[in-house]
DNA sequence: GATGTTAGAGAGCAGTGCTCTCATTCATTG
DNA sequence: CAATGAATGAGAGCACTGCTCTCTAACATC
């Protein structure tokens, strides 16, 4: 006996199928390509029906901002096997960032107006990357010394508190170097992909993370 | 005799209520409430009756993009006076973000969907704080020796000739510094301002800020 | 086989940007 | 000063969006 009814199935198939469009349509048009009504139409079906399989359109990006994160956090993950260090992650996230800049946008750009990322479902791989960059610079310490002032401990207790959460107790310096170092990479890749210095700059993307990330100390 | 007919005068003063009604709409609402219908309710006008005004919504964008970036330039070039420092140019775009969170999103942020820069229009007041920022980086350099490798020569040709046009000629070295310092910067207020470092982080702002020029060498 | 759930159709609401036509008001010019 | 022409606004309409509500037909289960 088959525990899934041909009913089933088809449901399981339509929602593999609206997140497949809804990603394609990120990819292809940005997030206002990603229209329900649009893919209902792909799908060969009348608009409304469209909500039998997903709550809203902030239910799809929810689905869209986890698989980004997911996938990019991935990326990392299996570059970092090969090779431990800081250049690496931000070298990781430019690349990927270059095969999905709309996919990119969507998760590092400006937030979408009124979304409201639902916390279990985003949070969890929203900061993985972060994680392992903490760990990574909780072990390896920067060749040059910082000479970065640490603010009053309770200035970073809420920070603190979210990475305890996330299993995580590295001491202020570590936060310091963390957030900065996070805040310049994803500053540059959104520089990069959002096209601040002009035309032509993709030709030495590489070379500026290089030079980001040493000038930085590591 | 007047040089102004009574026309002309309330055309001009319209134009001006319409910029000033779009901005208030930025700041409350977020880019999605910048509405050319509301706009024209607002004035008592009929829907239609606003493209007398304004050709279309990418224009009036380009109005409060300019808007922006001058009222931001002003601030640093204003800061600056007082203090001619890397972290003067932080903290004062810094504090300006705070102010106008919307603003920032506008013209830092991701790209607005399909809308096109008018070269002219924007592109001077939006490289005001870059020219101002490698200027100061031409004269100082970092307390740290950077041990940033320089890119091959022709791979920057691209961003020598966009400074070029703006009526610089930095060398190579300097050049890598004001964009990673650019990107850091910039980078460091877009994670502030898009709350990718979770609720209660704001309390440290100014630190993150410090701690962030301090580890780039100024 | 009756019952209840699920998928889909279809109409409709409110909102957006934008275009086109028509009437009225104003400024300029013969 | 009267006529011409430009500027302003009204109104209807098109295409698109998200979303809701009601109704019907297919399916699963008891």
């Amino acid at each position: 006996m088959t525990n899934s009814t041909p009913r089933q199935r088809a449901r399981l198939e339509t929602e593999a199928q609206i997140t497949r469009i809804g990603n394609r349509m990120l990819d292809d048009d940005g997030l206002d390509g990603v229209s329900l009504r649009a893919i209902a139409r792909e799908l060969g079906i009348v608009s409304s029906a469209i909500y039998r399989y997903v709550k809203n359109r902030d239910e799809l990006l929810t689905i869209l901002i986890r698989d980004a994160f997911t996938s990019i956090a991935d990326d990392v993950d299996e570059a970092l096997e090969h090779d431990t260090s800081v250049l690496t992650v931000g070298v990781t996230m430019l690349s990927w960032s270059r095969r999905h800049p709309n996919r990119w946008a969507l998760i590092y750009g400006t937030p979408i107006p009124d979304y409201q990322a639902p916390r279990d479902e985003t949070v969890v791989p929203g900061t993985r990357i972060m994680v392992t960059l903490t760990t990574l610079l909780s072990q390896s310490s920067p060749h040059q010394t910082s000479n970065s002032q640490v603010p009053p401990a309770h200035a970073l207790d809420p920070l603190r508190e979210g990475l305890r959460e996330l299993g995580l107790e590295p001491d202020d310096q570590v936060i310091m170097r963390t957030v900065t170092v996070w805040a310049a990479i994803i500053g540059l890749i959104n520089a990069l992909r959002f096209g601040q210095f002009g035309p032509g700059i993709e030709l030495v993307e590489d070379e500026l993370m290089q030079g980001l990330v040493s000038t930085l100390g590591y």
